[in-house]
DNA sequence: TTGTACGCGTTATCAG
DNA sequence: CTGATAACGCGTACAA
């Protein structure tokens, strides 16, 4: 591997001389033009690259983020993280990225990994499981800048960016019933969890503006499980729960669009026509969701939007601790708003 | 920033012996049991974590692999990204990665990013985009370790990890034959493709080896388009044409799930169920195959296994480079078995 | 333009 | 045996 030694030995000038021209540092101005030429050229000719290890010790910066996923196998992830890839790009920023799988021992090794190899900020796309286990100390310990995408911890301290939860559950029983449905039945997410509650908040907020009574016995909730993916094994399960105790809804509010896929299977093994017999709003749009026939009709979060907001605001960080202006980051969520996307699950009443 | 100085000096040691103690390394054999205990105690208490930058320059190895991937979103590479994040987490190696979309601008903006971060080798999780720029080369140039994932570069000289296509063709062929299908069409890769030459090849051998005769007007190719969802459009509209010419088949066999999914959609919008008038069968089982209703029969990839594998296929070639045996890696590329997965979109000849 | 100290941890060599 | 000293890896930045 050529160094610069090797570049400013062969250019006949000092180490110095070479770093400043190659970095058109503000004294490049005072080196010959001859000589920036030469060294340039050198340079290249070597195929001298810059070991930006050292170049890191030196200058105590990175240009580096640490990216938690919950499971990189979750469209929900992936959507964010390419939003993340994005703004990261534009600054020549890269990322580490560490799956953690849903397992705290992972959680915690990736950290120190981490932070040991001095990232300069800290990325978590997050999902209800991170609620379970505390690891939010381990980052609040930390004083690396932080910030939790996707779902709202409650008190933890950490800046978060998440989906407007409540505007999406409204935006979703606003179309189902100007749809005409009037019985509608709710898969809910696990019930501890921030993001369900806000968007049932949503779904009452609408029902109560339009003196819509909403039957108890059409309201489930989901379990809590480990796997992402275990969202459609209960989406499938607790509907036909609901179809076998013969519950009469024409429509059904999944709580994201695994758990929608899943009742539409479940509904389609019942004999039953999407969206003919009834209709299906699931939450997210994940890639999967228009890929079905009959496509999802789902509020779509903004994913690369989410993960690039999180990485300005995690950059943001950053250069609030370098400069010591302390105020840094907004303790408030950044909210951003979701959108309706109707498609192929949903149709009048029947 | 806690140093290994301040710990040194806290504990009244050299830095040596701090180094030496917390590394474990041959030496410690030689110091105080009390000193060690002492070192220890210090470092944790005073948060010490050991600056892996300075570490790796010292080490000259960064512990660090770069990932290429041409689309994050694509539910093929985070298939191979867990596997080879398993298989990096095993040996604690943290992966730089870095998302092409395909545009051959960011590959080598990102290669450049990457080699001078002294990634210690590469991994490129490719689809047949990657062919039409000859990115080959840049890879090839630079000494570094480096492994293809998912598809065959014609002569490009780089190891490759791969499914056995042309396996995964004949056994999806065998299982539509024993349904007793022969009106089959075929939705072809983009022609230029290796793999879909060789899928094609696996098909052709059932074919032959059962005096099956293949309608030439059933067999459509798909162009090669840069979106990766576009397999969807693609297939979709290939789909809408056979039915337009009033083809017969009773079958088909797309190029991969996304292309699957997309003729899905176009039976079904023409009325035509799945699988009582046409059964259809994928090729890689991404995660929404097996989310949409009905559930699609594919030939899987074993995604997290090429990950794996190609990421122990890179761990030992810079084993390799490091022990300069350089009877190194395979040239051979590496083939893993698919699997015929059954689900809901065939069934017996209607 | 250059010399050189510095950032931080590792390891070979050396002294007690 | 026990521990310290110092060179090293590489690029940066300031004083000269």
């Amino acid at each position: 591997m050529v160094t610069i030694r090797d570049v400013a030995k062969a250019s006949r000038v000092s180490t110095a001389s070479v770093s400043i021209v190659l970095n058109n540092a503000p004294l490049a101005r005072h080196v010959a033009a001859a000589t920036k030429e030469r060294i340039l050229r050198v340079a290249k000719e070597m195929g001298y690259r810059p070991n930006v290890l050292a170049r890191s010790l030196r200058r105590q910066n990175s240009h580096t983020l640490g990216i938690l996923t919950f499971d990189i196998r979750d469209p929900f992830c992936t959507g964010v993280l390419e939003g993340a890839f994005e703004a990261m790009y534009a600054v020549s920023y890269l990322p580490f990225v560490a799956d953690v799988r849903n397992e705290r021992k992972r959680f915690e090794q990736y950290l120190e990994m981490l932070l040991e190899r001095r990232v300069e900020g800290l990325l978590v796309i997050a999902n209800w499981l991170f609620m379970d286990i505390d690891l939010l100390n381990d980052l609040a310990q930390n004083k690396i800048p932080t910030v939790i995408v996707g779902t709202l911890m409650p008190q933890s301290g950490v800046p978060t960016v998440i989906t407007d939860n409540e505007a999406g559950g409204y935006a979703a029983m606003e179309h189902l019933y100007a749809l005409g449905h009037r019985k509608i039945a709710f898969l809910r997410g696990p019930r501890m969890l921030t993001d369900a509650a806000l968007r049932w908040r949503g779904v009452r907020a609408f029902a109560r503006s339009r003196k819509l009574r909403l039957e108890p016995k059409l309201v489930l909730d989901l379990p809590s499980l480990p796997d992402p993916f275990s969202g459609f094994e209960a989406g499938k399960h607790l509907t036909g729960q609901l179809l076998h105790q013969n519950r009469r809804f024409t429509a059904l509010l999944a709580y994201d669009d695994m758990t929608a896929l899943g009742a539409i299977r479940a509904l389609v093994q019942s004999g039953l026509s999407v969206p003919n017999d009834c209709s299906v709003v699931g939450f997210d749009d994940i890639a999967p969701a228009a890929l079905g026939t009959p496509a999802l009709t789902t509020v779509r979060q903004p994913l690369e939007r989410l993960g690039s907001v999180a990485v300005d605001t995690v950059l943001k960080a950053i250069r609030a601790v370098k400069d010591k202006t302390l105020h840094g980051v907004a303790r408030q969520p950044l909210v951003i708003v979701p959108e309706l996307v109707v498609r192929e699950t949903t149709g009048p009443r029947g």
